[in-house]
RNA sequence: GGGCGUGUAGUUUAGUGGUAGAACGCUUCCUUCACACGGAAGAGGUCGCAGGUUCGAUCCCUGCCGCGCCCACCA
């Protein structure tokens, strides 16, 4: 059988095999009425429309990581899955989809518009879903959810009429940020600024009836055109005399008063400041404190218009109106530089906001918008963290929460587009009404907008498990456990979350909040099609395999979450250990045919020092990785299961116990057989969290060779974390095995530098003090000797030798005619001189009174123990040099 | 302007108060019956710079320099 198995691990077959089968065996799905405690996770919901990127492949294998562990650990865990519907981004994607059909949304109207955004749910939801099962992703998907269900609708209505019964929601014309290529208002936090070149304009302000003028700076001069006052700072010497004169605004003439206000900074600019109350947040301010005129100059779409413009202040600008305001911006300032009013123009450096979806500037633009008061909501979530009820991890982002959420300004929640939840408020003339439901009567109107998405998705811990509804999965399983999210969505989402959970449910919604790195290219620039750098984890999983995609990416992953730079490099690493977990796999089990199919466990009596250390170092894997696991140190558990397959099980102990399985005795044969069953089948499910896939595969085909096959459901996913049994970890065996290895290592690095390829040696080992018959017999196997005498006491001094020692131990390798007594003795020499090196430094601490009194005793005897192991090993070397010389 | 992170072999990086580990690349050898997506051996590091704390610092503290990120209403 073992022959049909392939030399090189296929993953493709194996991972949909696998998944097919633990998904139609409702394995991810958690028992009902169970006794065990659950543990619950639920997903950062991917945009419906959206397709699987690295960030969500590393978010999701995180996660899986966890689900999967626990599981083994004996808790009942449930994982949620489902999608956001992303308003704006999926508006976008549809409304694009509908151009290129030559249709515009504005011409389907709204309902017809929000059905072809259904149909194309319908269509394409599933291909985010469809790739997260690619992963290996354990949810649940019989409790698969989306944002704007039935269910979920309900719970975001709940929500804003709760929050509004509680005084907590107004509506305010204000000046929001404004996207006019998406139509409308977006949050603060979802403006990005951008540090961008552009100019400083000097336009001079001729002050009425009189030849002077007040100059004023600004980075944005067609926002001249709704300016009502110009400001200075009160104590500003050079303008005293002009406060409350007015000025005469160019191109409009409009009459405007110079006012004195403690915000303009006299050392900026010329010290006076234009005031546009409807296109600027600070000025929107100064209008407020001084009850100034706020004049719109823009249209939804960011043209220029003279809707609220008197008359006579038209006249002169008339081909303004309508002008884009970017072409607006060049014209002016063309009309002032020919009618004299341009005094300089200097090149500036500003901060430029842009939609974080489109990357449109941003237009600050008064409008009347819904709002979420967050104080309270904040010092409750504040609280949360500071009491310890939500953790971070890493620890720093709890200051970075905290500082954020301190200074959290009111929410915009309403959103001028189609696609999302209707506000459920009603208007019918002055009246307004706040209900779940609609108003009976007629002539009512709903509010047209709908929510930001992230109003939604702030309940999705509790509103996924049913609620507002008091469900048996809402209490089984809120709060939920983990959640596992990057970085830059604390703000958008995390915070939200908690704000939400703690006020409607009282309860935080989850303990721990892991936050991880993004993924990031080679040279760690962020991943982004305009880029071209994007590595499409589909493509890599259908080269590699999941399991391989998950593996690099979680042992990137860093105890201070630090971005991760994914390589190709780094992917071939991950494919080569699958390969390697799958031909020593492919080992034991061509090891186990034909007859030893029905091993038993291992016997403590029989086991050798080879035996005893991968036991050891195995039970110390499962007790080191369940405790990284625990403290969301992923990363290093991964390289730990790594360094153990590969570097102690597969170049060490597998290579040991060739001997005995190529050998007659069957006895021996059956001993190591059943040590590497014993540590393969433990040290798989160790992996399976990680590599559920080829843990599974393998796994299956090895308890399917021990014939313990049941009647019963057979996956790895069903059994237990390896047992840790401490009796089983020995200190001593390790110290003695690694003296074995680093003999081994000596010969073997004596024999390259020789240039000796002969196994026709006959080693002669002296070790006054230890006991290394023990080992013996494998280092005649695994450094290639024909024999080897272990002395005491050296009986005769070899003269055609080369000489190693290692700790106390000394060796010869007699090579008559191949060693050149001179090299011989050049290279011990150099030897010599390193040991001198360390030597002459450990005399100097062991010497100094301060380190011994005051040091870590067990660091001092440390250094002392090793301080007399260089002493004898100099002795040795050159009482050697000596003899050859 | 404030805050955070980071600077370790040619490259990508772990990590620790007691003279540094890995992977890739490189050199030499090995097509030995798990694996050439492999094995063996090796070269390669004053752990950014300058001070301080300490018996001792790559690790802790301070400053500086470089890189990255977040937050902030300066026209």
């Amino acid at each position: 059988m073992s022959n049909e198995i392939p030399k090189v691990y296929n993953p493709t077959e194996v991972e949909q095999k696998w998944y097919k089968f633990w998904e139609e065996n409702k394995l991810f799905t958690p028992e009902e009425n169970s006794s065990k405690k659950p543990f619950t996770i639920v997903i950062p919901p991917p945009n419906v429309t959206g397709n699987l990127h690295m960030g969500h492949a590393l978010d999701n294998s995180i996660q899986d990581v966890l689900i999967r562990y626990k599981k083994l650990k004996g808790f009942n865990a449930l994982w949620v899955p489902g999608t956001d519907h992303a308003g704006i981004a999926t508006q976008n994607v549809v409304a694009k989809a509908l151009k290129k059909e030559g249709e515009r949304k504005e011409d389907l109207g709204r309902e017809n518009f929000v059905e072809r955004v259904w149909k194309w749910k319908e269509e394409y939801g599933g291909n985010i879903t469809r790739q997260l099962r690619r992963l290996g992703a354990s949810l649940d998907w019989t409790r698969e959810r989306f944002t704007m269900d039935e269910g979920l609708s309900k719970a975001v209505t709940h929500e804003f009429v709760a929050l509004y019964n509680e005084g907590l929601i107004y509506r305010g014309k204000r000046l929001i940020n404004w996207c006019a290529k998406c139509g409308t208002a977006i949050s603060d936090i979802e403006v990005e600024h951008e540090m961008k070149k552009g100019n400083l304009w000097y336009i001079k302000y001729p002050v009425e009836s009189t030849k002077v003028s007040v100059t004023v700076a600004t980075t944005r001069p067609e926002t001249m055109l709704g300016d009502t006052a110009v400001a200075v700072n009160p104590k500003d010497k050079r303008y005293k005399k002009l406060i409350g004169k007015m000025l005469v605004l160019p191109l409009v003439n409009r009459k405007i008063p110079i006012i004195k206000d403690d915000f303009v900074d006299p050392k900026f600019g010329t010290g006076a400041v234009k005031v546009t109350p409807a296109h600027d947040p600070n000025d929107f301010e100064m209008g407020e404190r001084h009850e100034l005129p706020r004049i719109n100059i823009l249209t939804k779409d960011a043209k220029i218009t003279f809707e609220e413009f008197a008359d006579e202040d038209k006249q002169e600008i008339s081909e303004i109106e309508g002008m884009d305001r970017f072409k607006a911006r060049q014209r002016i300032v063309e009309l002032l530089e020919e009618k004299g009013f341009l005094e300089k123009i200097e090149d500036y450096e500003t901060s430029i906001g842009e939609c974080y979806r489109c990357k449109t500037v941003i237009e600050p633009y008064l409008s009347d918008q819904w709002y979420v008061k967050v104080k309270e909501l904040a010092r409750k979530a504040i609280k949360a963290v500071e009491d310890g009820k939500i953790k971070y991890v890493p620890n720093r982002w709890t200051k970075i929460y905290i500082n954020w959420m301190t200074n959290l300004r009111d929410w915009c929640i309403s959103r001028q587009l189609w696609w999302g939840h209707r506000i459920p408020v009603w208007y019918r003339g002055d009246e307004i009404y706040v209900g779940e439901e609609p108003p009976k009567g007629d002539g009512w109107e709903q509010d047209p907008d709908v929510f930001d998405t992230w109003f939604s998705s702030a309940l999705w811990p509790f509103s996924t498990l049913g609620w507002p509804e008091k469900t048996k999965d809402l209490q089984t399983f809120y709060p939920t456990d983990v959640l596992v999210t990057g970085y830059d969505i604390i703000t958008f989402w995390v915070s939200r979350m908690i704000m939400m959970g703690m006020h409607f449910m009282k309860k935080a919604p989850f303990h721990t909040v892991f936050i991880h790195g993004l993924v990031r290219d080679a040279k760690g620039k962020k991943m982004s099609k305009s880029f071209g750098n994007v590595i499409d984890p589909i493509e890599i999983i259908d080269k590699v395999g999941a399991d391989a995609l998950r593996f690099a990416l979680i042992s990137l992953i860093t105890g201070q979450g630090q971005d991760i730079k994914l390589t190709p490099d780094k992917i071939t690493e991950a494919r080569n250990f699958t390969n390697k977990i799958w031909n020593v796999a492919r080992f034991v089990l061509m090891a186990m045919e034909p007859e030893a199919k029905s091993l038993g466990s291992i016997d403590p009596d029989r086991l050798e020092l080879p035996d005893k250390w991968i036991i050891s170092r195995n039970q110390n894997l499962a007790a080191e990785v369940d405790k990284l696991i625990d403290g969301c140190d992923f990363g290093e558990a991964a390289r730990k299961i790594y360094d153990f397959l590969w570097g102690d099980f597969c170049d060490w102990y597998v290579e040991i116990s060739k001997k005995d399985l190529y050998s007659e005795d069957k006895t021996k044969k059956e001993k190591t057989l059943s040590v590497l069953l014993y540590v393969l089948e433990r040290t798989l499910r160790v992996m399976h969290p990680f590599m559920p896939f080829i843990s599974e595969e393998t796994w299956q085909i090895l308890t399917n060779n021990l014939q313990l096959t049941t009647n019963n459901l057979k996956s790895i996913i069903l059994s237990k974390w390896p047992k840790v049994d401490n009796s089983l970890i020995d200190e001593k065996t390790e110290k003695s095995f690694n003296l074995v290895k680093e003999l081994i290592v000596k010969i073997r690095n004596i024999k390259a530098e020789m240039g000796v390829q002969t196994k026709d040696i006959e080693l002669i080992i002296v070790s006054p003090k230890r006991d290394i018959d023990a080992g013996a017999q494998f280092i005649k196997s695994l450094a290639k000797v024909s024999s080897i005498s272990v002395q005491k006491v050296l009986k005769s001094k070899p003269e055609q030798s080369a000489t190693g020692v290692v700790h106390d131990v000394q060796f010869f390798i007699p090579l008559k005619g191949l060693v050149d007594i001179e090299k011989e003795v050049e290279r011990l020499k150099k030897e010599d001189e390193k040991i001198d090196k360390e030597l002459s430094h450990l005399n100097k601490l062991l010497s100094n009174k301060n380190f011994v009194d005051k040091a870590d005793p067990v660091a001092v005897e440390r250094q002392r123990s090793r301080q007399k192991e260089l002493a004898e090993k100099k002795t040795i070397i050159a009482a050697r040099i000596k003899d050859l010389s």
